[in-house]
DNA sequence: GCATGATCATGC
DNA sequence: GCATGATCATGC
């Protein structure tokens, strides 16, 4: 094997080199065919960061905090798996950075911080992920270095206060993914049985690292793609980084909506200039799209992995219909045993923007609220026993005999496809209608009653009942 | 009034 | 053409 060509104390070079690696596999630019390189990421999830440091870098970097991998560069190296969606380029997960320690943290400030010293300058190898292929013989789709723009660094900056508060405040066990925005604070497979002490409390929390969310790694692709072009900020909320010196971005959006609340849909469409066409089922999205002031779809709830969801209360404030989830694939729920990797969980998991929408005692509609929530810490237990539930009785065979909305105050399963004839495969080869996890209407009901009208609360916990 | 199953409308 | 979000319909 010949020696890595760059200077390693020179990111340009390095970054240089790794340019090199677009369109190939680390076989193919390094000759390297050894045994111990056939595994693959299914069976060795760091294997192809393993493989890029030590055959094609040939580096060994420590595992000190705060110092990157690249030391004297300040670069640190980190490799993505993609995958090739409607002929676009996305992230199959998210981005794990450093692991987080919950005493030194509490001492930190964000511009000393040893997560920013670390992590503030990136170079990021994207690779097209396949399941039984040897890491060496993965293919680099695109490479990048990556720094925080200052359009995402107020809000990735919020998002590691909003971190350390809660471990400030003894909650580092209540951390949750839907608590930020587009930096997070994410459990992995080995590290959920890992316990560790929190400064605040005696209680032990999670294991937990730093990470980028999955749709913040999209735009990364995406920004790196275009290069220098100017960013269109037609679909952005945010239209000048300043906008965030005085306000969070929750904040920025709920004051967008504060002048229309309480008003009725045909004040609101007035004073908009949109055309009223009430039949239209995206009717709601329209409005709101059109009051954050994007075109299509806002996007900082993109990169954040925010669900917007428009819900519509009755006169006496009783949310109708239950809200739902994209219908799930029985054979990955067969072979899902671990909660905390479950694809379940980090749906649930993420973060809600409700625009409520409320029925006048005229029969005509006003819009009520709006309100960004994730699911409080206690409650996503109860969708644990209804994912554990549902996967017993799919490797039993009980497609038609999944958790109803009665068995759990939070989520039920039910039937989601196009009609009764809309089926799937299940894990027996017979074909079985789609269904999908859903949240109970009672439940978002409470949650949404939570917050009062006009007062945006981000990160309130609300007291939970008890199952009945 | 609620649980449950079913279907519609739109955008990608 | 299909997935997804939104909503309807029926029966107890």
């Amino acid at each position: 094997m010949t020696k890595a060509e760059y200077d390693i104390t020179d990111p340009e070079s390095i970054i240089g080199f790794a340019r090199r690696l677009k369109g190939h596999t680390i076989k193919e630019l390094t000759g390297e065919t050894g045994q111990m390189w056939s595994m693959t990421v299914s069976s060795h999830k760091g294997g192809f960061g393993k493989a890029l440091e030590e055959l094609y870098f040939q580096i060994h970097p420590g595992n000190d905090e705060g110092v990157p991998d690249f030391n004297e560069a300040k670069l640190e190296l980190k490799s993505c798996p993609t995958l090739e969606k409607n002929d676009r380029l996305v992230a199959k997960e998210r981005i794990v950075l450093s692991i987080i320690n919950y005493d030194k943290l509490v001492e930190e400030d964000w511009e000393g911080s040893s997560f920013l010293k670390k992590n503030g300058n990136l170079l990021i190898v994207f690779y097209l992920h396949e399941d039984k292929v040897s890491v060496i013989d993965l293919r680099v789709v695109l490479t990048g270095n990556w720094k925080f723009p200052e359009e995402d660094r107020l809000i990735i900056k919020a998002d590691w206060e909003r971190i350390q508060a809660k471990v400030k405040a003894g909650k580092a066990d209540e951390l949750s993914e839907g608590d930020t925005l587009y930096l997070k604070a994410c459990t992995k497979d080995a590290f959920s049985r890992i316990n560790k002490k929190q400064p605040g409390s005696l209680r032990l929390a999670k294991q937990r690292a730093f990470s980028l969310k999955q749709g913040y790694v999209d735009s990364i692709i995406e920004r790196i793609r275009l290069k220098d072009q100017e960013i269109d900020l037609r679909d952005m909320v945010v239209k000048h980084p300043n906008e965030l010196k005085r306000k969070t971005f929750e904040q920025l959006v709920t004051d967008r909506f504060r002048p229309y609340l309480g008003k009725s849909m045909e004040t609101i469409i007035k004073e908009l200039g949109i055309t009223y066409r009430p039949e239209a089922k995206n009717f709601n999205a329209l409005v709101t799209n059109k009051i954050l002031g994007v075109e299509k779809k806002a996007i900082e709830f993109n990169r954040a992995d925010i669900i917007v969801r428009s819900v519509l209360i009755d006169e006496k404030g009783k949310l109708e219909q239950s809200i739902s989830f994209p219908a799930f694939d029985y054979n990955i729920l067969a072979r899902e045993t671990d909660w905390e990797v479950s694809s379940i969980r980090e749906m649930f998991e993420r973060k809600f923007f409700f625009v409520v929408f409320k029925l006048r005692d005229d029969g005509t509609k006003e819009l009520n609220k709006v309100l960004f929530w994730s699911i409080p810490y206690e409650d996503l237990a109860e969708v644990e026993k209804v994912w554990k539930e549902t996967t017993e009785r799919i490797r039993q065979g009980r497609y038609e005999d999944l958790p109803k909305i009665r068995e759990n105050r939070v989520s039920h399963i039910r039937p989601h496809g196009r009609n009764a004839q809309d089926k799937v495969r299940a894990p027996d080869g017979s074909m079985v209608k789609k269904q999908c996890f859903w949240l109970n209407a009672k439940y978002i009901e409470e949650q949404i009653k939570e917050v009062a009208l006009l007062v945006p609360r981000q990160s309130r916990l609300p007291i939970s009942k008890k199952n009945t």
